[in-house]
RNA sequence: GCGGGGGUAGCAAAGCCUGGUCAAAUGCGCAGGACUUAAGAUCCUGUCUCUCAGUGAGUUCCUGGGUUCGAAUCCCAGCCCCCGCACCA
């Protein structure tokens, strides 16, 4: 487009995509075209995005998942589905209230501000929200649900309260869940976290540990994901052994997923913050020392303890413990390597089949015994570099020698059963979920307590427990606590003077069920309505990043778990199919303020308007994949949209009944492609192949608009309005207006996908025309070389399709085809003819015998015929050759030659 | 270490599941042409090597083997890259 054309078209209302978006989104919302209700007539789809934390604006991250998000569920609505697709805002946490410290700004309006300015960014992009069914987690009326189902949860003795050694983030000032710690920092702001003992509330999430486990296979979920889940759940089968505490009745209980080496134990080692180390250590003569160790090792940082190149360290305790299998005595460490919260925070050491023991054992000088010998070889102890953690046979291990080690793990456990020495065990990585959070901007825990009671949960008809305004924002300590009004409170049991739980919880929590309340977001008997439940759930495609692999997406399965444990829902997994959208990139790096290279979606909306962001950022690159952004590839999308609106709305409606056998091969041709793109797109878009969906219809529509021209009206009609349809969840607003200026009074949007007429698909056809296009450069080519080295020029051409030794393959073929039908045969007999040994023999052979009437002729004369006149029309305007087709009518050969045109030979003449 | 995903022309990126229509879509880059006073835009063509007035030949999809009439595609082994988890006993 030229500049006076981009003007033109500027000016130009009608053709303008910006004003036309306005115009289009304008009508959905006055027509409530987006609105669902439940229709058990008809088949549901839920299409869910994980939604937003409200910032105020829209990065293109957001534009990219709500692309795909929004062309999905109006791809769905036009396959017939009833969609629900909605919109939400997870808007408590901590960027309110740091705004409330920072500028003395009220968090609620705060919120609601940036919920404003968020939500029409996302109205300009178009997206076809129910925005009936809002749900804002801030608002009373859905914290009271949080706090419902907590009390819940309590109920079930799901929550419970304990002291332990928790992460705490001394910039966000409060405390953090282990999925919240990455590599040692604060998820959010990567500040070192610290450890804290102080008691918090918890979410029972290890009691599902094993169905959140066994469940993940049956997700139709990335790989990935359903990886990172696996690992940190973090199963692992082990068997519990009793060692006892020499000169004590006291035992030692360890965990090991290694028992076929039990009697190779040569230490114990014990986790410095064990609370067994007081009282083993109270009055040796190793007491002040150990205490020193502990102190030094446990003040460390959390980060650092458990580096990777830590160093071991431990120290000897004076202690022996007694092995049950052997009676041998051995002496007890500590060490900085030893976990307190994984197993029994006691470790069994087996230097010999244990790496980290070997390293201990060589430092400290322990001794080591080999009790798994490898069966090829033999080892020395006194040899040994590092630890045998292969497999082999057990030796030194009393009536258990001569067993292969695999089967001595059962046979040893089952023998430490019978003894009552200790038992087979299952343990988890995943700990229990701290939810208390001492921060103002969340869900108020609905607890009181007591000097009497202790915590009392407040009664059910006393939700919400709303958060108090007259809260003091110092930037210290909890501002809930500066509020005598919410603190100071009655016991609900006593009456008497108790108070209220300061702390708030994780807004994980709020985000973990907002999926259920968008099927009935107004309920308010329950947190939402059972039936409406029962159509909507699960979600059908849920749509968000990676980064929740551990967080969001772990405990919003728990959730549904145990909310269906309750009673109220009567399935096990909330999201049945997920897509986790690649990243949006510019200059190879994700787009960041510190960086400098962030593509503001507004301008872009803005310039372009809204058909252009979507589309670039949908056919950009494939959905799981990162997305480079590049300002030539919006150019080109928006030139693209803008000839497609001005060829395409100057056409009217279809009203002409194809005729399809007075067509020209042209004609069949386009309209054979845009029928097999019918199923191939609506495919692609169903298997988040949209790239290559838009690809197919860019090169598609591209070739329409270039043969026009070459088309009757019936026929261009027919085939634009099956591609504005196809590009309709893609460009809606675009699409709408042709839709509407093609003559139709309905929407586009809620229109049908089209349906593929199989009498217009003709294979042979699209093949023929792939071979012309070779045929021509050929021909060009040719024509161009000739005339340079030769210095002549050409009026004429001749073309000559044939290919001697195909016709004596068809005749051979046929001749054996009345034999067998075995390809493999057929091949054989024929490539012993070695002037048929081809390379392309054993492919003609493959598809003549696929395809019999390929030997009778495959293409009707009438369609070569039609064809080879179009052809000869083009040929002659491209090269200004005047072409001789020579058609050869011996009927055999002609017949073949018909059948697979193969590349034709050139003959120019003077 | 455990687990996941990859390696395709100058680059980016399809194809692989379901082997043959694959010298391999598409985009970028590069080259040539048309249109233009020119530039831009647009359109056309070419872009592995050789050959070339004639339907051509050779060598390719990380490497090496295998299956098959036929392999980018299936199988085996190896090399390399990216990502997640990790002192978890």
């Amino acid at each position: 487009m030229n500049e006076n054309q981009k003007e033109q078209s500027e000016n130009n209302p009608k053709l303008n995509l910006k004003s036309i978006a306005k115009k289009w989104q304008n009508v959905w919302k006055e027509t409530h075209a987006f609105k669902v209700s439940e229709d058990p007539s008809k088949k549901k789809f839920y299409c869910l995005e994980m939604f937003p934390y409200p910032s105020g604006k829209l990065h293109m991250g957001h534009v990219r998942n709500y692309s795909l998000g929004d062309s999905y569920a109006r791809f769905k609505r036009m396959q017939g589905y009833n969609v629900l697709y909605p919109m939400g805002y997870d808007s408590f946490g901590l960027p309110a209230e740091n705004a409330a410290i920072k500028h003395k700004e009220d968090p609620e309006e705060w919120t609601a501000s940036c919920i404003a300015m968020m939500r029409e960014q996302q109205e300009q992009l178009g997206f076809s929200y129910d925005w009936d069914r809002i749900v804002e987690t801030y608002k009373p009326e859905y914290y009271k649900w949080n706090q419902w189902i907590f009390l819940k949860f309590y109920e079930k003795g799901l929550i419970y309260r304990k002291k332990s050694a928790v992460n705490w983030c001394p910039h966000c000032k409060t405390v953090l869940a282990n999925e919240q710690v990455i590599d040692g920092r604060c998820w959010r702001c990567h500040t070192k976290v610290e450890v804290k003992h102080i008691e918090q509330w918890f979410l029972k999430i290890t009691a599902y540990a094993d169905e959140l486990l066994k469940d993940l296979d049956q997700l139709d979920w990335p790989e990935r994901v359903k990886v990172m889940q696996r690992n940190w759940i973090g199963r692992s089968e082990g068997t519990l052994v009793n060692f006892k505490l020499e000169n004590s009745d006291k035992n030692l209980q360890v965990f090991t997923t290694r028992p076929d080496t039990l009697f190779g134990v040569t230490f114990l080692v014990i986790a410095p913050e064990h609370p067994i180390v007081p009282e083993l250590i109270k009055g040796t003569d190793k007491e002040e020392e150990v205490k020193e160790f502990v102190r030094r090792v446990v003040i460390e940082e959390k980060a650092t303890r458990t580096a990777e190149d830590k160093e071991k360290e431990g120290i000897f305790t004076g202690k022996y413990a007694v092995n049950p299998v052997n009676g041998e005595k051995v002496p007890i460490y500590l060490a900085n390597f030893v976990l307190l919260d994984y197993g029994t925070g006691i470790v069994m050491a087996v230097p010999t089949h244990d790496q980290r023991d070997f390293e201990f054992a060589k430092k400290y000088n322990i001794p080591m015994k080999l009790v798994i010998k490898p069966k090829d070889k033999d080892l020395k102890v006194e040899d040994m570099k590092e630890a045998y953690e292969g497999e082999g046979v057990l030796i030194n291990s009393g009536d258990f020698n001569g067993l292969d080690n695999e089967e001595a793990k059962e046979k040893i456990t089952k023998y430490l059963e019978e003894k009552g020495w200790g038992k087979k065990t299952v343990q988890y990585k995943l700990r229990d979920w701290l939810i208390s959070r001492q921060r103002y901007w969340g869900t108020p825990i609905p607890m009181i307590k007591c000097p009497k009671h202790g915590y009392v949960p407040v009664p059910y008809e006393d939700l919400p427990v709303l958060l108090p305004k007259d809260v003091q924002f110092t930037g210290e300590g909890n501002p809930l606590k500066t509020s005598e009004n919410f603190v100071k409170t009655k016991c609900p049991i006593c009456g008497e003077e108790a108070e209220r739980e300061t702390d708030t919880m994780d807004t994980f929590f709020d985000s973990s069920w907002y999926f259920l309340r968008y099927t009935s977001p107004r309920e308010d008997k329950l947190p939402f309505n059972k039936e409406a439940v029962k159509y909507w759930m699960p979600v059908d495609q849920y749509i968000g990043g990676i980064e929740h692999a551990v967080l969001h997406l772990l405990y919003s399965r728990f959730f549904t778990k145990a909310l269906r444990d309750i009673g109220l829902l009567d399935f096990d997994e909330p999201f049945k199919r997920l897509l986790t959208q690649g990243m949006v990139l510019k200059d190879g790096e994700a787009m960041s303020k510190s960086k400098g290279n962030v593509v503001d979606p507004g301008e872009i909306i803005d310039k372009y308007g809204p058909d252009t962001a979507r589309f670039f950022v949908l056919s950009a690159a494939s959905p799981e994949k990162e997305l480079e952004w590049s300002t030539e590839g919006v150019d080109k999308v928006y030139k693209f949209l803008n000839k497609v609106l001005e060829t395409f709305s100057g056409l009217k409606k279809t009203n002409e009944e194809i005729n399809y056998e007075t067509l020209n091969s042209k004609e069949k041709y386009i309209l054979s492609k845009t029928h097999s793109l019918i199923k191939e797109i609506a495919e692609d878009i169903t298997n988040f192949r949209t790239n290559i969906a838009l690809l197919k219809l860019t090169n598609l529509t591209n070739e329409v608009i270039k043969s026009k021209d070459k088309l009757s009206e019936a026929v261009l009609n027919e085939v634009a309005e099956e591609i504005t349809l196809m590009l309709a969840p893609f460009t809606p607003h675009m699409c709408e207006e042709i839709w509407h200026d093609m003559g139709h009074d309905t929407l586009i949007s809620l229109e049908k996908w089209p349906e593929q007429n199989k009498n217009f698909i003709d294979e042979k056809l699209e093949r023929l025309h792939t071979i012309k296009d070779k045929v021509k450069s050929d021909l060009i080519n040719t024509k161009n070389l000739v005339q340079k080295k030769t210095g002549k020029s050409f009026t004429k051409a001749k073309l000559i399709i044939s290919d001697k030794w195909k016709y004596e393959l068809f005749d051979k073929v046929k001749a054996l085809l009345n034999k067998t039908r075995n390809i493999s045969e057929i091949i054989k007999e024929i490539m012993a003819d070695e002037r048929l040994k081809r390379k392309e023999t054993s492919q003609l052979i493959q598809k003549i015998v696929k395809n019999p009437s390929l030997l009778i002729g495959g293409i009707t004369q009438k369609d070569e015929e039609t064809f080879l006149k179009d052809f000869e029309d083009e040929l002659e305007k491209d090269t200004k050759l005047k072409i001789i087709l020579e058609l050869e009518q011996d009927s055999k050969e002609a017949k073949a030659k018909q059948a697979l045109p193969g590349k034709p030979a050139i003959i120019l003449l003077e």
